[in-house]
DNA sequence: CATGCTGTATTAATGATTTAATACAGTAAA
DNA sequence: TTTACTGTATTAAATCATTAATACAGCATG
C-alpha cells in the first residue's frame, strides 16, 4: 500500500456545501475553491484532495467532485497528473489579457447595475469595491 | 376599444434575446431591463410594454415575459397596476441598507475573485471598476 | 355594461441539468 | 508484479427548470 505523505492544500479547505438543491454542488465547489485561492489559503502547486477523498468527506458523489475539477482545469485554475493527483495552477495563464479583462468587466457590470438599482451611489459602490479588494490583498 | 395614447419606456428598449437555450429567456429579460434602468433609458414611472406586446414583439410566450416582470416586481424594480400596466419603480425602496449592501458585496466579491484568479492586480481591477462606474454616471 | 386591453393562475410538456452507479485506465511504491 | 491509490469514461436515473397552452380576473374607456 502506498500511503504517501500528503501535505494537501485541501487540509485547510473549509467547504460549506448546501445540498438542498438551490445551487448545484459542483458550482459551489468551483466557487469556493476559487475563493480559497483568491484569499491565499490555496497556493500554486498545492495538492488538492483526491476526487474520492473530497467526495467522501462531503458525502457527495465522486463524479460531482470530478466535474468541478474538470471545469476548473478547463479554466486553468487546477491541473492534474493522471494517477497522481490534482494541483493548484499558476494564475491567469490560459487566456489573452483582453479576454480576461472582458470576463471581469462583465461581472463588474453586473455588480454595479445591481448596486445602482438598489439605489447606491458611486461613492458607496467605491467603498464596497475597496473593502472587497482588501480582503484579497493579504498575499 | 380603448386605444390609449401610450408613451411607453419600452419603445426605446432594444432587447437582444438569444433563444438558443444557453441562458433562460426570462433571465435575459431581467438583466437587460435592469441594465436599461441603470443607463437611464428607462426612468421611474415609465410604462413597460405589456406582457403580450413584448411577447409578440420578441416572438416568445407571454408567460415568459410575465415571469420576468413578476421577479422584477418581487425585487422592487417594477410595479404593476392590475388591468393597467407595468411600470418602472423608484430605486431601492424594498430592503434595508444593510441588505442592499450585502447583495452588492456578494457580486463584487465574485467579480474580484474571478479577476484575481485571472491574474489581475488591484490596480487593474480598480481600472475596470472606474471604467464601469462611468458608463452609468451620465444621469 | 360591453369591449378590449391589462396582469394572473393552473397545468402540462419539454428539455436540460445534475447526480449517481459502475467499470476503466494510469502511476507509484513495495 | 501486485496493491492501492490517482483521475476518466459511460450510461442511466432522477430531478429540476423552462417554456407553453389555455382559461381566468381586474380596470378604463366609450
Amino acid at each position: 500500500m502506498a500511503k504517501r505523505e500528503i501535505a494537501r492544500g485541501g487540509d485547510a479547505l473549509h467547504l460549506r456545501l448546501d445540498t438542498t438543491g438551490g445551487v448545484p454542488i459542483y458550482l459551489q465547489l468551483i466557487e469556493q475553491i476559487k475563493y480559497h485561492i483568491a484569499t491565499g489559503i490555496l497556493k500554486a502547486d498545492d495538492e488538492m484532495p483526491s476526487v474520492r477523498a473530497l467526495a467522501s468527506a462531503q458525502l457527495i458523489n465522486p463524479n460531482t467532485v470530478a466535474r468541478a475539477y474538470l471545469e476548473l482545469e478547463r479554466e486553468g485554475v487546477l491541473y492534474k497528473r493522471r494517477g497522481m493527483g490534482t494541483y493548484v495552477a499558476e494564475k491567469g495563464v490560459s487566456m489573452s489579457a483582453e479576454e480576461r479583462l472582458n470576463i471581469v468587466r462583465r461581472l463588474m457590470e453586473k455588480a454595479l447595475v445591481e448596486g445602482m438599482q438598489l439605489g447606491l451611489d458611486a461613492a458607496s459602490l467605491r467603498r464596497v469595491f475597496e473593502e472587497t479588494v482588501e480582503k484579497f490583498s493579504s498575499r
